[in-house]
This record gives C-alpha cells, structure tokens and sequence, in this order.
DNA sequence: TACATAATTGAAAGCGCTTTGGGTGCCATT
DNA sequence: AATGGCACCCAAAGCGCTTTCAATTATGTA
C-alpha cells in the first residue's frame, strides 16, 4: 500500500492526502478523519525512503560503533545508548549504527554524514586532539560530542562531565584523610576523560608538594581484569599506595579482588574512590565495602545528548553548545584515614 | 554532488557513471577508471535514500532495543552488537535501531519493517510463546531470531545455545560430585532461556529422584545486586544448597560476595556453575576462585546472525534455517565435592 | 563489401513521497 | 452584478538513484 493506491481509495490526490496525514491545516478537518481513518484499516505506512529522499530528513541519528574482531565491547556504550534510545523513541526517532574499524572511524563518520541516512551525528569516547573533530566542523550538519577533545579549541558543541574536578575533589578527599601515597588506575592514555583526571589529581597533589609517580599510574582497558593486574602490580611497589583512584568501578571490582587477595583490608589498609557512571548492573553501594565514588549517569547524558540533538534537528529552540556537568563525590565505606606508617 | 553533477563532470550520461559505480559488466574499463577517478576527486558519495528508492535494498538491518525510563540496559546487548557490527562491518551494511518501550516491541518492530528502512529484522531476548513470532511470519521480510520461543513451533529461523543441556550436564556434575540440595538463580522467568535452563536442572535432578523446590529458584535481572540478594536469601534457608547454578557470570559476582560475607568458601561449602556469555570485561576464568561455567560466546552468535541475515539479503548461497549451539562445561576451582552433611 | 554481432553508451521511466503553484467553488463586500 | 477573499483540493515537478529499452559504434564473418 502506498499514497498513490490510498489516495485512488479515497478519491482524492496524493496531495491532499499527504497533507492530511503530516498534519497541515489546509485541509477539511471531515477529509482528515477519512484519511485517518483509512490508515488505519489499510495499515497504510509511508515509505521513510522516499519521505527522506522528498523532505531531506531522515529522522536518525547517526553513530559509529568501533568493532572489530578484536575489540572489545563496552559496557558503557550500551548504558548510554539506552539514554539516547529512551529520548529518542520519545520523538520517534531511530539510530543508525555504522560499525566501523577503529582505524577508520574518521572515514566511516563521513561516509555516514554523506550518505543521507542520517540528520545529525554524535562522537563520544573522544582522545585528545581528535581527528574526527576537524572533520565534525567541517561537515555542516548538527552533532554533538560526548567529552571533549583535549588540546583542540572548544569551539564544538559538546556535553561533558567534569573529568578534571571529579578527580581533584576525590584526591583531596584522600588528602585530607592523610594520605600521601597515591596511584591512578586510569583508561587508555589517549582517552580525554582519562587526561583530564589524571590532571585532577596532579593538580590536587602538586599543592601539597606532592608528585603522582610513573610507576603508581595505569592507563588500561576498563575492565575488571585489567583492574586486578594493575591493582596487583600497585601492592607490590615498594612504598606501597594506600590511597586509590580508580576511573570506572567495573576496574574496581578487579581492584578490590587483589586487595581482599593480599589480606588488605579495603577502607582500613587501602583506600579507593572510583569513578561510578551508574551502571545498572554493578551499585558501588552494595559492594561488600560499598564504594565511595564520583558519580554522574551516563544514561542521562545519553538523554540529554538526545535531546539536543533531535531538538536541533527539529529546530525546536536553541540549546547551549556546550554542558559541563558537575559530578557528585560520594561518601561510603571504601575511604577511610591513612594507617600509620608502617 | 550527485550522480547528475558528476556524470555531466565526466560527460558521460547518469546511467554510466552508475552502472561504472556498481561494477556492471558492460562498462569499458578505460571509462570505469576514468569514473573512479573522478569519484575519488570529487568524494562522491550515492545518496543512500535515493538508492533505497529506487532498488528497494537498504543495506541495513533493523533491531529493536527496549528501552525505557526505568529499563535497566544489559551487558549482553551490547556485546551481542559488537557481534553484529564485526560482519556488517566487512559488507558495508548499518544496523537501525528503534528504541520502543518494552511494552510495544511488537508494533515497533511491524513500524520498522513496513519502514522500508531496513532489509532484514533481528530479535532477541525471547520470551515463551512470544508474540513477536507470528508477527515476524506475516511479515515477508528475512529475520532471524536469536533464542526461541518455548512453546511455539519451531518452524522459524533462529541461532540458539543449548540452554537446557548446558544446564542439564551442570547439574550431572554437581549431583556426581555429590550434592543434593541445589538452587538456581536464573534470569526473568518469561524468558525463554530461562524456561529452558531450568527444565535442564529439573530433569537432571529427576533422574536422581531429586525435586527443585520453589524457594531454591530466583527469577531475576541479571545484576550483581539481584546476585547478591538472591544468594543471601538461599544462605538462609533452614536446609542451605550446596549447588548453586547461576545464568550469568554477572549475577555470579553478587553471589559470590554474598557467600564471602557469609563466611563460606567457595568450592567447598557451596559450589557455583555459572553461565558464562564470554563478556569481555568479567573474565570467570580470573576470578579469585576461577569459575566452573557452561560457555557459549554471546559475540560469535552475533557474528553468524549477522552473516545469515546478510547472506540472504545478498542472496549469498542457503543457510541453515536453524541451529543449536553445543556449549561447553569448563571446569574450574567454584565446584568441589559436597560437604559432609552438618 | 555487406551484414550480423558484440561492446558501449544514453534517454527516459520509474521508486513513493513532499511541495509549489495553480484552480474551483462559495461567501461576504462593494 | 462584479469583486475579492477563503477554504479546499489537485496536477505536476521534483528529490537522486537504478534499470529498461534503444541507439550508436566497433568488431568479426561471409
């Protein structure tokens, strides 16, 4: 069933139907509920394709997802998407996905712009001076960035959590509890959220005189494995970390692992702050030591990311370009003050 | 830039320039390289709407992920899209994803499909006597279904595990080992992986004489807080297991702490077999007692689906309309002998 | 040399929708 | 009676591609 066959149903002409149906107010209101009405009995759809190929809109928005045999999924890529899909089917949008080698990514993101599937774009799991960027602006077509790209101007719309501040808040938490033996447990070194914590608690620590060591940091995957050997390799340094920061509690459940391993108490012997992106399946309150943590849902950056992005496209009211997000530091029993030197 | 812009670029009429672009037989070579050429200088790139109009092939395949407000996201989506994305990736295809509240997957996945955006559907996360399937079946568009749907016939495409066997030959293991006070902590109970799992312990224990009383079974989010509830619960029992069979090595997570905080040790006061999905941030094999599990890789099924749905859209060769994964048993340190009886 | 055959290329007709630029009545105003 | 304004509706022109059918040129055969 299309709009030709509808319309010759109906005794009426493409156009008057369409009208019908998009909502336009030159048409008899009797008309429109005939149509209406047709639509329903025929179970008459409008074909995207060519609603796309006619208006130039898509209603989707589009997205590259890193794959490749090799790589390994995310944990926070579907929690975020799950942002972006719960705003999204709000307004009856969709996603397009363009699985693409992580090598290729700047290609595979311009394929997807030109392509004409998509009306805006969005990036996220940004490194420090990005190269998609560049190519972002150079796109004319709406996106917004998850993070922002350290070192290039902030001249791009983005929404970002305050990496930066978390971490120095969290460090000087830890200092005031005594500590002075540091380490990081950090993602990938390339990562911009990954730069701008560790430059949070640099920052937190150089006012006390205080250095972060090369050996007490790690820039590792994110996952829980990765989070023990790190964690392991810390307690066999010789001036030994008490104090932890760790970016993602899936890392800190490894982490944890190690210390309960080496007969450490957590919060007593070791202390841990990680960050919690509040991901459903893993609450740092009821860890067995329930985490203290800073905390910001990535879910809801996924809403609001949405919400931006399908409101421009709308063009329904202007929104900032540019969201820094305060995270909030959270209190429980995995800090504690610093042991007695041993 | 168009198709018409570059052909007049090139002189040469549209119907060349696309017949060059899709490898027709009947183009000099000296004009498709002259065509390439141009395509490289000029970064043209077909408009896929246009494409999809007038071919009636969208290069993509549609899924529906649930979401809502409340709806917890799920590890296993996105490994299972890693999946996906790893063969779409190597036939240039993209997923579209409609976002639908859980309530409505049926009518969002007919939108999808009468959409013309997609040509082919995936579904997952099945549940008994889905109501998907018969939708699915009307529809005249490939799909294939990842799980079935207990109780309907199987006269549908689908790519499952053997739930029932894996946890079948589980449950074998532990009663040689054994024990004789099981429980199972398994996933929602309208899901069919679920049904199957369970009719796996049952009839296991049946050939024993043996009966899975209701307060030994949890139907819930596989979470590592559900884990962790459930475990306690199962620890309080007036006649505690000793043979626990968890679906899913997350919810494994909270268990296991819930035994350590009870002061029991694992693979000698309980025993735990786990449903290992092969995620890649929880490795079963590292944790601090290495985990017995059935093992089946949630991204190798993502990868075949993918090549089925691709290769009968391609209309590559046939592919077997339904297959049953084998699982494998992997026996680690979480199983021991039964207790002596207290 | 004349004619069939193959190799290339083009013109034009769609694919199913939106939207521009008219119509056609009908009523109130002069 | 003539005019203008409304309310409704329609024909047809695109949107950018593929594909059928026809035309043109090159190649081979008798």
């Amino acid at each position: 069933m299309n709009l030709k066959q509808l319309s010759e149903l109906l005794g009426l002409s493409q156009t008057t139907v369409s009208r019908a149906l998009n909502g336009y107010p030159e048409v008899n209101e009797a008309t429109r509920e005939r149509v209406l009405q047709a639509v329903k009995e025929t179970g008459y759809r409008p074909n995207k394709a060519a609603q796309r190929l006619a208006t130039g809109k898509a209603g989707s928005i589009g997205l590259v997802m890193p794959t490749a045999p090799g790589h390994q999924s995310d944990v926070h890529f579907g929690e975020f998407l799950a942002g972006l899909g719960e705003e999204a089917v709000r307004h009856d949008f969709h996603f397009v996905i363009m699985p693409a080698d992580p090598d290729d990514e700047v290609a595979a993101l311009r394929r997807l712009a030109i392509s004409g599937n998509v009306d805006a774009l969005f990036v996220a799991y940004m490194r420090g001076h990005d190269p998609r960027l560049p190519m972002l602006k150079s796109l004319s077509m709406p996106y917004v960035v998850h993070g922002r790209s350290f070192g290039a101007e902030l001249d791009y719309p983005y929404l970002d959590i305050d990496n930066e501040g978390a971490f120095y808040d969290a460090t000087r938490l830890l200092l005031q509890l005594g500590h002075t033996r540091f380490a990081l447990m950090n993602g990938q070194v390339h990562l911009d959220f990954a730069i701008r914590r560790k430059n949070g608690v640099i920052s937190a620590l150089a006012e006390r005189g205080l250095v972060l060591e090369e050996d007490c940091i790690s820039h590792t995957l994110m996952t829980d494995e990765q989070g023990l050997l790190a964690m392991e390799r810390f307690l066999q340094l010789p001036q030994r970390p008490t104090a932890i920061l760790c970016s993602s509690t899936v890392m800190a459940l490894g982490a944890i692992r190690a210390v309960n391993q080496a007969g450490l108490r957590l919060g007593e012997d070791i202390s841990l702050i990680a960050h919690d992106d509040v991901l459903p399946l893993l609450k740092p309150e009821s860890f067995s030591v329930p985490l203290t943590t800073t905390r910001s849902a990535l879910r809801a950056a996924g809403v609001r990311i949405a919400q931006r992005l399908i409101g421009t496209v709308k063009q329904a009211g202007p929104f900032p370009d540019q969201e820094l997000w305060k995270t909030e530091l959270i209190v429980r029993a995995s800090t504690g003050p610093a042991p007695q030197q041993p």
